[in-house]
RNA sequence: GGGCCCAUAGCUCAGCCGGUAGAGCAGCGGCCUUUUAAGCCGUUGGUCGCGAGUUCGAAUCUCGCUGGGCUCACCA
């Protein structure tokens, strides 16, 4: 939308109406009208009174907000003004206001920010509608909307312009509340079960807490280098050691990789960890969870996303990651020892080779049974997470690829974890927490080596949190829920974009 | 980063087997004091994303660039 051309004499016009407004009121931003109320405090004031009711004892309302239509019959006019509550028609009619006030009325465009004051009445067909005493024009819009019925519709336009989209799009604004909802009745669910909600840094200074590439800030004073944070987890358990047993926090990780309509540099997560629980008690807790949150939002357990229906009644399916490889790759018990065994069988699965192979060659030095199942997980994904439509807890992950994880006592190449699996996309991750400290510096030992292998997604050794360990983490499980995608499944979007009010975008030209 | 597709008026879109642009809405002028996508009459508005090329002539064909969408790869 630039301002040349044809754009520009639209918005001369408007300028010339704000002036005109500024010689009748003396001022281009008036800021003295005020409001008594919302639209729809004012639609609840009116009940359903009819007419002849609202005649006989007259409310009077003062209300503000944005010319969303016209209608002009040249001597009067019916507006539609919106505010954040909802929409109500005023009525200016040139024999019931003074001159100036009329005047305010035909230098209105569609799009101004108005405050109406007057009594209710109802139109001939009922609608409850202000009729003006008092009309004025707050603020002017200077720049035309978008179309007042197909709205605004370029994507890219929507997503620059957010609030062009907002103002016009009825399903944009349907979707941020809903966001909104959605991070309401989670914080609720857990502040009702005694988790504490927390803050902790969004800069670090040890890379950790997941598996990905981050991005590099700089503090000037202490002259130091700094990541914008992947995760908070290590923090929040930090905070389970120093006794808060139960401890959430929702807010923005940053991820250094590909943009796509399922990922967005910075998302929102949330994370939660409860003391004296495993990664089975927090299956339980998500399955309540979302049942919930899905009946809440949808008024069903039946959620449709991406052309397919989901249904959200407990209990979810279980699979463990083995059974798995079993059921849709051919696995057989020998594969799971042997990554010369499992590789065939990798390949077939639809994994291309030299990515195979770069998988297997960054691992560093690890034992056969480690190496085939990390291969393994690739197989998983290209064969495996497409079946997965319906809500799946996928567990027992391979050690190797989970550093922070638990091991299981009767395998510890195999660790106390789940990830949650929705229309065929991960939402979440849990897993009971590793809080043996020598175990934890051998797995960054790990992480370290994999890193010199060429993990650029490796993590770095965090000599804190181990000392954290140390002092006892009481027996924990966490779980990482991806919110954004969450709210994409509940509102039916393809595209993570539509469900991050200000996504990143390439500078316009 | 790879593949496919898209970019025409403020907005939504036609035009695209080459002959220098149209509609609806918005805007402007006129009529209209209960409309609901109000109506009727008239009317303004476009370096057809940017840059090259082919051609007598390019919105239209070719190439490049920019931005975006879908998709694959990395990931959540």
């Amino acid at each position: 939308m630039g301002m040349e051309g044809a754009e520009n004499e639209l918005v001369r016009q408007r300028l010339e109406k704000q002036a005109g407004i500024e010689a009748i009121d003396g001022v281009r931003y008036p800021n003295d009208f005020r409001i008594a109320g919302f639209v729809a405090d004012a639609v609840a004031a009116a009940g359903d009174k009819d007419g002849p009711a609202l005649e006989a004892t007259p409310i009077e309302v003062a209300i503000a907000g944005r010319v969303m239509a016209v209608n002009s019959f040249g001597k009067a006019a019916f507006l539609r003004v919106r505010d954040q509550s909802g929409t109500l028609q005023a009525y200016v009619k040139k024999d019931a206001v003074d001159e100036a006030t009329f005047e305010r009325l035909k230098l209105t465009d569609i799009g101004d920010i108005v405050g109406v004051r007057g009594a209710l009445f109802r139109t001939r067909t009922g609608e409850l509608t202000v009729q003006a005493k008092e009309y004025r024009v707050l603020a002017k819009a200077q720049h035309p909307l978008p179309e007042k019925w197909h709205g605004l519709k370029d994507m890219e336009q929507r997503h620059r312009m957010r609030y062009v989209d907002l103002i016009v799009n009825e399903e944009s604004r349907e979707v941020f509340r809903t966001r909104t909802k959605v991070i309401q009745y989670i914080r609720r669910f857990l502040d009702e079960r005694g988790y504490l909600e927390v803050e902790t840094p969004m800069m670090h200074s040890v890379l950790g807490g997941a598996n990905a590439r981050p991005f590099r800030t700089h503090h000037n004073a202490l002259d130091m280098d700094l990541y914008m944070r992947i995760a908070p987890e290590l923090y929040l358990k930090r905070l389970v050691v120093g006794g808060f047993d139960r401890v959430y926090e929702i807010n923005r990780n940053f991820r250094n990789e590909g943009l796509s309509n399922r990922h967005n540099p910075e998302f929102t997560m949330i994370e939660f960890y409860q003391a004296f629980a495993t990664y089975l008690d927090l299956m339980d807790l998500t399955e309540e969870l979302f049942r919930g949150l899905v009946q809440s939002v949808r008024g069903s357990l039946i959620a449709e996303f991406r052309g397919q229906k989901i249904d959200f009644e407990p209990p979810f399916r279980r699979l463990a990651i083995c059974d798995a490889l079993r059921e849709y790759c051919g696995f057989e018990e020998a594969d799971f020892h042997d990554p010369q065994k499992a590789f065939p069988k990798v390949l077939a699965s639809g994994v291309a080779k030299d990515e195979a192979e770069h998988v297997w060659k960054k691992l560093g030095d690890v034992s056969p049974r480690d190496a085939a199942l990390a291969i393994g997980m690739l197989a998983f994904e290209a064969k495996v997470e497409p079946h997965l439509v319906q809500p799946t807890f996928v567990t027992d992950f391979p050690a190797v690829v989970s550093p922070l994880s638990r091991r299981k006592d009767a395998d510890p190449t195999l660790v106390d974890r789940f990830e949650l699996y929705i229309g065929t996309n991960e939402f979440g991750n849990a897993f009971s927490e590793l809080n043996d400290p020598q175990d934890q510096e051998r797995r960054f030992q790990g992480q370290m080596a994999a890193k010199a292998a060429g993990d650029a997604e490796a993590m770095e050794y965090d000599e804190d949190y181990v000392r954290a360990l140390t002092f006892g983490l009481p027996p924990t499980a966490g779980e990482g829920l991806g919110i954004d995608r969450m709210v994409m499944m509940l509102t039916g979007c393809d595209n993570i974009r539509d469900v991050i009010l200000f996504p990143l975008l390439r500078p316009e030209g």
